[in-house]
DNA sequence: GATGAATGAGGTTTCATTCAT
DNA sequence: GATGAATGAAACCTCATTCAT
């Protein structure tokens, strides 16, 4: 379909800058992992800072996407909007991993953009509102949501570089336990 | 002193490494910042992959000496170790926040040799030790060791990101309920 | 046409390399020679060391290709074999200087590879044969073909140098003078 | 005795330039070599550029002598005294073959001066006169002297050349073969 | 006198980007 | 639109030379 090749670049420079970051990966290699000529890299992507940028606006557009649907039902208790969190992350893990390492490898990344920043900022407000919610129900412990959310990401993304460095295989029941972690870390208790 | 120079060319690199990564950084940005010539760099190291591994495993000693020191002493309850552990590592992260992002980059990184590797991996024996006898003492949760470690050393280096970033301020207060939440996260219930 | 740029690289390296020896030439010099820039002749070459190799086996085979043509016609006398071999150096010599003075700075050459100096002894072979044949003619002197070898090609090569440093002025006359001595150095008297 | 350094570095730079060239060979090779410190050198010659040069003109110098002592006696024939020559030369290229190795890569060297080149050729002087005396006995054919000084000069470098290679063996017998052939290369038939 | 640590110019090589095809 | 050859700035690294010890 339209936009084939533009994805193409876009899966290829993926792969390549969760192994081995942004100014480990050179257009060439992008281009070959991509099948196409370097130069076309340069018909959809204005330069390399480009393309890293839009690159990680879609990383955080997707998974942002995933978590923002209808998760948030009055109906549902705290723990239970968590697991459905947890869940969504879970998949996109799975499904998505080089998108996580590389969402993960953001801080500090001179490279990106103001809007770059905005955005994965943004994405953090549903766990944001989220815990503060918690935290008046006295579900969630009186303390800095910026540290949980820190607590909880940093956790759960350092797991999943471990599996993919093949320390640990990846299982349901893992992630059931890593789950069950986070929450008794974030949780009054 | 002695070593003035190599020193001077580790503390920059360090920096650097830790703010741009290994190929973000470049030997001349290296010397500018150390105030040696570039040429200098080469009488103290191979190469650049020499440098960069010969860091790492100096930043791994560093905070496994300070890890190390008869932490396990067999009278102390498993909850005051784990706090004694948290204090150096928190010591650490204070005193020395670059060697901490270094080393935590370390994952799926090309440039480290098996060495390197290696060290950091037995650095982790002391909490893999620990969680062990903890759950022996049905004190720890029933949980994969690595997942644990994975958990705490991802939430723990995640808030010196955010911190580091300005995201929060750095306070007692803060690393109290870091703890809190990281022992919470591998106890039994 | 094809491979322009290729052969103009060549060309200017062997001219330098002629001149100034493998180690005073350098890339840039022969960029700026070749008119190209200098990291094309990185999409030609693997290395510098690459392309003197290349161009060393290139050169062999241009003076070998010469040689071999229908020289050993079992007709024709030895004197007149030889006569016919000297006027296909000369030759060479004329139209390529450069590779002639190239070629003979390959003893000892740390950068050549096995293969270099393989192609270089066997481009003697011919001599060789030559000389077995008349040792057994009793045309030529029963003595070392090897130092027979040593002996003409370093006449031949070195009276090239002086022709080309202006001490002495190229003509037909004396080469035949050249062709005379080097045929008396080994015939059988 | 003095000069104890300024000695062991030109035996160093000697065998090292006859091996890798003037700029395969580095000062700190040459300091290496000659176990001295890379700042002695520049105690004892200007730069690497007036090294190489009074080098050369020492080299020159111990040829020289050696060829000029009482060879031309008026009483000796011309192929006896062909012989001293032969002689002298071949003592040289036994005990000092790097030297003439590294005296044979002078031509077209932009690093020698005017000094340097003007010595070797005032030592080829000899051999001038021999022949200019030899073609008027008529005993050495009537042929350009410059042109039979390449063909004598170029074979016995030549042969050294193969020798120091490991090609051939050095033999009494082989160099009277060589001083033989060289000789017939240059009477008159 | 002797040293070798230090330097920066310049070596080899890579790579983001351009542009003719 | 797509390509990949071509480029030159800048990467890593070396080395002739200096100078404090």
């Amino acid at each position: 379909m339209a936009n084939n090749k533009r994805d193409d670049i876009l899966k290829a420079a993926l792969i390549l800058f969760a192994e081995r970051k942004y100014d480990g990966t050179t257009v060439p290699m992008i281009a070959d992992k991509a099948r196409v000529g370097a130069g076309t890299i340069y018909r959809y992507f204005e330069s390399k800072e480009t393309l890293v940028n839009e690159l990680f606006q879609e990383c955080v557009k997707s998974l942002s996407d995933r978590l923002s649907s209808n998760l948030l039902h009055p109906d549902y208790d705290l723990r239970h909007q968590f697991h459905l969190i947890f869940e969504r992350l879970t998949e996109f893990a799975d499904e998505r991993v080089d998108a996580l390492m590389f969402l993960d490898s953001h801080h500090n990344a001179y490279y990106l953009n103001e809007q770059s920043h905005r955005v994965f900022t943004e994405m953090l407000d549903l766990f944001r509102m989220l815990l503060e919610s918690g935290k008046k129900q006295g579900i969630i412990q009186d303390f800095s949501s910026e540290a949980m959310i820190a607590i909880v990401w940093g956790a759960f993304v350092h797991v999943f570089k471990i599996i993919r460095a093949g320390v640990l295989p990846n299982s349901k029941e893992l992630l059931r336990g890593v789950e069950e972690s986070c929450w008794n870390a974030i949780k009054r208790h």
